[in-house]
DNA sequence: CTCGGTGCAAAGCTTTTGCATCCGC
DNA sequence: GCGGATGCAAAAGCTTTGCACCGAG
């Protein structure tokens, strides 16, 4: 009984396909299982609670594989990484969802994504200046609630 | 024989001092030391970096101080960590240096440091949008050598 | 059949913590 | 002298590595 997806799904399983194929790499269950949970969750995870929730399914994969398989997907740009806090790695699924950045609002940890144009012009005007191909960025805005209601606040 | 330092030193000495006061905490000579040896420094630094500079002086203290301290100075804004690989956490010193940003080379792997007013006004349009106050931001831009003959690239 | 991939556990690295000692206030 | 700060080493937490076994091509 297959998990419900996602309608882009099956261009990311080919992609990925794909891309093992290309590097030579092999095509394996456990990294297509790794690359199902990925897509299965619509938010931002760490590692570990990409392991345990597997570990919960069908499909028990090793911490070492994750690992490995999430460096290859981040290689073919179906992934995405960020570092947000001060440790642990974050990861989200990348296809197909929109560039964007972060907001993070230190009184609630809630993570909030948003877009602005303006980061591309200044992503090329950098480069001009210093000489470089910009090729990505990370913009990450720290915030704070203006809901006086927020509890993390009132526990402040 | 003091050690010469720039302009700038005495006044952020005093604002450490002033901070440290106001905050009820102790002027330890070791916070002090390590003051000053974030500020002879012109780069980013990691931790044991700056502890091993540190331990060659006559002011040998602990990690576990480098980093309590460097949590205060990161408080009072003497100070500001980036996250730019994956695990280790960079340092440099914050006073009177203008708000700036990074842009890191893939094939130096050279941190370039770039500023753009633009950077600004999104922080506002975004946190007006998204309903938050937002304090302060970090843009990290991912580039590529322009530079044919650049030594990285050659190796790759 | 070969060799890359997996799983497991151990090791590695950065950072945090516990505790006895020390010293700024 | 009191209570926070230091130093040391041990522990914690995330990630990588070594090695034997497995299985994709």
């Amino acid at each position: 009984m297959p998990v419900v997806l996602n309608k882009k799904f099956g261009v990311v399983k080919q992609i990925f396909n794909s891309y093992l194929e290309n590097k030579g790499l092999r095509k394996t269950p456990e990294r297509f299982a790794i690359l199902e949970e990925v897509y299965s969750k619509d938010d931002h995870f760490d590692v570990e609670s990409l392991f345990l929730s597997m570990k919960k399914k069908k499909y028990q994969v090793s911490r070492a594989t994750v690992y490995n398989t999430l460096d290859i997907l981040i290689e073919c740009d179906l992934v995405s990484r960020h570092q947000f806090g001060q440790n642990i790695a974050q990861y989200e699924k990348a296809y197909g969802y929109k560039q964007h950045d972060h907001l993070i609002c230190d009184d609630c940890n809630k993570v909030v994504e948003f877009c602005d144009p303006r980061i591309h012009s200044i992503q090329q005007t950098v480069g001009e200046l210093l000489g470089y191909e910009v090729f990505n960025h990370s913009l990450i805005l720290y915030a704070a609630c203006k809901n006086e209601n927020c509890e993390n606040k009132i526990n402040k």
